[in-house]
DNA sequence: GGGCAGCGCAC
DNA sequence: GTGCGC
DNA sequence: GCCC
């Protein structure tokens, strides 16, 4: 008798991709019938689906809790008729899992789902129209059809259902992780601040998880170890430890030693296969303490939009806690690098994240104001917003117009665009100066300087660039927010918070928002759309393939022996690298080199 | 033991 | 070249 | 830190 003897499933989204095509030729050997739900207009899937049919997801569609998430991509993805097969299996309420957890059948051995967790669609209605937020969703269809460029808009809102933070109760359906509940409790009790804005960290990871499954124990302790090598600079080593902890997320079965997590799951070596048994063995790690006292200072000063780890080691070194206490000590720190005055003024504000919704808000006011200008331009969401996520650290808009290859048309727009909106004070800082910036912000720059009281022995005389090719900003909406659930964020010492200009009062604005503006030339939209739109992670990823053939890739195309390949066509430079085409909200996840 | 993405901007 | 940020 |  074959595992799946006599089991129907049907796959969704429908899209192609190895990885599913092995996994349907293994659900196939072992007896399953597969639903094909793809390339079929005639509706035949709807036909033949019933009741027991079992619904494989796409692992990006199911959250750490087993729920539903962005059900609006998934829809996205579903062709019109494949929609009501959707609506078929909310009707029926069919069994869905996670595509993944075939696998966890096939080692076992045995087709049970007691084995897996069922994933829950509930609280999901296809179409759902609520309070009228329009979400802004660019189209990125590639490709010499010009009229795919227009963005379309969607009434379809996001899916805020993943409201955060309350739910922990759905461990106990792990069948053995009761035990531990409360022993993870101590181990870790401050949640971060930085999850998934790339900008923050390298590897985007929610630290605040919520599944407190049987890795989450050893999970945690090497996040903080990786914290504590990112804001020691150490970032290779950072970086190393969070591919081991997005590794051990993937891994779905609990971890029992640490050479079998070595054995089994990539990204994990013999260093952190010894950590990993230390923690099974005691709970926690030698030394996490201990350092937390330096760890806490370095963090302080890194959250600052300007600090790095050198830095921070350095004020840190010199025994200094806080900004107010580097300006007393060492007031030059601030008089070359004032953008850091910046980020201290807004440091809490630019650490809470930016819900979608809001987000669509920020673009409109800048299209409208780029629309005046320049009829022609163009400006799309890139980033983490463009990758689905439901919050943004920022928000990255892209710039072009098309047939537009004039460097200097391009930075001039974006320059003339961010005077625009600061004289509409929408914009509130620049993190750069160009001569023009200057004439309207110098003052306001030289305000902050006199308010640390560095104004009277320097005439300040800026560096002024001549253009910018980016442009980095601290911006605010003009009007009130709706209540924001936000992670923790890092407090302002109270020495220091004199020069804060976070938004305490949400009555009347949002908070301040960091926002960059980037140009690109028409012939290289496609390999600044990749770029842009990150992950990082996935552009590493990517950058890494080019390099395994002989190539390189950066934000201005596909080149090999310096000549260019392609920059213009995002999709042929996926064929180019024999990557199949990702749509971005797929490009959250790490793709990695396989153990064998 | 070398590589780990590659670039822009300020200094 | 270094530091920082994207 | 890990991978090759």
């Amino acid at each position: 008798m074959l595992l799946f003897q006599g089991q129907q499933f049907v796959i969704l989204p429908n899209s192609e991709g190895s990885y599913l095509g092995y996994l349907t030729r293994l659900i196939e050997k072992n007896g399953g019938h597969l639903i094909s739900s793809v390339e079929d207009e005639t509706g035949s899937g709807l036909a033949t689906i019933d009741s027991s049919t079992i619904v494989l997801l796409n692992s990006s569609f199911v959250d750490e809790n087993f729920n539903l998430i962005q059900e609006n991509f998934l829809l996205r993805e579903l062709r019109p008729f494949n929609i009501s097969l959707w609506n078929f299996i909310k009707e029926n309420n069919l069994k869905c899992i996670d595509i993944k957890d075939i696998s966890i059948f096939i080692k076992n051995k045995k087709f049970d789902l007691n084995l897996v967790q069922l994933v829950n669609i509930e609280g999901h209605s296809v179409f759902k129209l609520n309070d009228g937020v329009t979400t802004v969703q660019t189209i990125k269809s590639e490709g010499t059809n010009n009229s795919s460029d227009e963005k379309i808009l969607e009434s379809k809102s996001e899916s805020e259902s993943e409201s955060e933070s309350e739910s922990e109760s759905e461990s106990e359906s792990e069948s053995e992780s009761e035990s531990e509940s409360e022993s993870e409790s101590e181990s870790e009790s401050e949640s971060e601040s930085e999850s998934e804005s790339e900008s923050e960290t390298d590897i985007e990871i929610d630290v605040n998880r919520k599944t407190k499954g049987n890795n989450d124990r050893i999970v945690n302790p090497l996040a903080k170890l990786a914290r504590k090598y990112k804001v020691e600079g150490d970032t290779f080593r950072a970086r190393s430890y969070n591919l081991a902890i997005l590794s051990i997320d993937k891994y779905t079965l609990p971890i029992t030693s640490g050479i079998q997590a070595q054995k089994e799951i990539p990204n994990i070596g013999p260093s952190i296969a010894k950590k990993i048994q230390r923690i099974l063995d005691t709970g926690t790690l030698p030394g996490l303490e201990q350092a937390s006292e330096q760890f806490d200072s370095l963090q302080y000063f890194s959250t600052c939009h300007g600090v790095g780890s050198e830095t921070a080691k350095r004020w840190n070194s010199l025994k200094l806690d806080s900004f107010k206490d580097v300006l007393e000590k060492f007031p030059n720190e601030f008089a070359v690098e004032w953008p850091i005055l910046f980020g201290w003024s807004y440091y809490e504000d630019w650490q809470k994240k930016i819900p979608r919704s809001v987000c669509a808000k920020y673009l409109q006011i800048v299209e409208d104001e780029l629309f005046l200008l320049d009829p022609d331009f163009k400006v799309e969401l890139q980033g983490s917003f463009n990758r689905g996520l439901p919050e943004c650290g920022d928000l990255d808009l892209l710039f072009y117009k098309p047939g537009c290859d004039d460097l200097n048309v391009l930075c001039r727009t974006i320059e003339e665009i961010a005077i625009r909106l600061y004289k509409k004070s929408f914009v509130k800082c620049f993190l750069q100066l160009t001569e023009q910036i200057e004439k309207v912000f110098g003052n306001q720059v030289r305000e902050r300087l006199a308010k640390i009281r560095l104004t009277e022995n320097k005439p300040k005389k800026f560096n002024l660039a001549p253009r910018i090719k980016k442009a980095l900003l601290g911006v605010q909406l003009q009007e009130p927010i709706s209540i924001e659930p936000h992670n923790e964020i890092v407090e302002l010492k109270d020495n220091d918070k004199f020069m804060s200009l976070s938004n305490e009062d949400t009555s009347k604005y949002d908070y301040c928002r960091r926002m960059d503006f980037f140009i690109c030339k028409w012939s290289e939209l496609g390999s600044s759309r990749i770029h842009f739109t990150g992950s990082s992670e996935y552009n590493r990823w990517m950058r890494l393939k080019a390099i395994e053939k002989g190539m390189k890739m950066t934000q201005h195309g596909l080149f090999k022996d310096d000549r260019l390949l392609e920059s213009f066509n995002e999709k042929k430079i996926f064929e180019l690298l024999d990557i199949e085409y990702v749509e971005p909200q797929l490009r959250n996840q790490v793709n990695k080199r396989q153990k064998k």
